[in-house]
DNA sequence: TGTACATCAGTGAACGCGCGTTCACTGATGTAC
DNA sequence: TGTACATCAGTGAACGCGCGTTCACTGATGTAC
């Protein structure tokens, strides 16, 4: 066996990708050390000379899975013609493929619910992902960054997770392709004008 | 021991209900045999007197997890005053307490994810579950339930899952107050007028 | 150039703990007579 | 009314499997001399 010189990272870096989709697939309690190995192309037992432990190697891996929420949007945004900036994002988004692919979609409706109830150090990862991606919505749907346009911008993220979520849940019949649609259409007629925020008070219960 | 007469089925009831909780706060995978039954007051021996087996139950679980998403809205909205339906059932749901309240909340944020890659029987269930709310909130917002009004109700409700659920991994700071904020807005934007759907082509890539 | 040795990524057997499942038993009740 | 017995929800010890973790070993490479 020939060993080039950084072969080793290599080979932590493949575990940790291929533990980054398992967790967005099927969540941290169903990742196991023996499984990940052996979509890696290993052995368990080589398992501990990449991670101290399993939560090490899961801690890592919502890392690895976080990345990059706001930069694939901002290239979306950048390539698309001006004031279509919006339109990429959203429907590059909530497309039938990427409802297909969970393992290698994106992190927002995947591991949301898991971060709501995780570490806190998680949860500070989570929240820079998002401040990020909020950001590049507003520049795409505003050209602005204030906190009006912040709140939009998160509102056309909500509604994009959201539809994304129930459009998998719902399977892949019609149901499924009129939250997809749907979906497209009020997050975009978000971008229509620069709506000013109604303040409302919300009401007791749930 | 006094044993009332459906003392049986009050006990296993309590089993299913404690299950459900569980299921909405961690996953199916972090429901054990042991800790539920001591949730319940009893010892782990006994579970069998009542469930097949732990994957039964957490099926059960399931269908009980559903129940009452459209029946809660549609209370909330015959409660309100005429015009105000939708608001009624929109500040009901974006709320702190509901943030807060994982386990005893709406089963949408909770459970779509693991439904989304779990059995058929269990999607179909959630599917008529998604559409009984789709209806209600079609009716209260639109008061139409045809193609267009479900639409719209699909992409209300994708804003009311999607802001609770990236608040919920926000934490409790600022940013998830923001979201909260911005759903309900964007969520009641939504009831103004009729606005006729706009087709858009989705765009490869995701 | 050749020999001996250090290095080190990966192997796979073994260990032990946790958890789902089983089962003989308990103790309280209702019923037959 | 009293005695013997069937019933049955729940108990807790025990079993066995799966999985995280450890560890002695392998086999290929680079290096010292």
């Amino acid at each position: 066996m020939r060993y080039s010189k950084d072969h080793k990272s290599e080979t932590r870096a493949r575990i940790v990708e291929n533990a980054a989709i398992r967790l967005r697939e099927l969540g941290s309690a169903c990742i196991g050390v023996a499984d990940l190995m052996k979509d890696s192309g290993l052995t368990h037992g080589g398992f501990y000379a990449h991670f101290k432990s399993r939560e090490a190697l899961i801690e890592e891996a919502f890392l690895h899975a976080m990345s990059s929420v706001g930069e694939r949007w901002k290239k979306r945004a950048d390539a698309a013609q001006a004031g279509e900036e919006l339109a990429a994002i959203v429907n590059g988004y909530l497309t039938v493929r990427h409802r297909d692919d969970i393992g290698g979609g994106c992190m927002l409706p995947a591991l949301s619910h898991e971060v709501a109830r995780g570490s806190a150090k998680t949860r500070k990862a989570f929240v820079a992902k998002l401040e990020e991606a909020i950001a590049v919505v507003a520049d795409a749907q505003s050209h602005s960054i204030d906190r009006a346009a912040q709140a939009q911008a998160a509102a056309t993220i909500a509604t994009m997770v959201g539809s994304l979520l129930l459009a998998r849940a719902a399977g892949k019949g019609d149901l499924s392709s009129l939250i997809l649609e749907a979906g497209r259409d009020a997050a975009l007629a978000n971008s229509a004008g620069a709506r000013p925020a109604r303040k409302r008070k919300p009401a007791s219960g749930n």
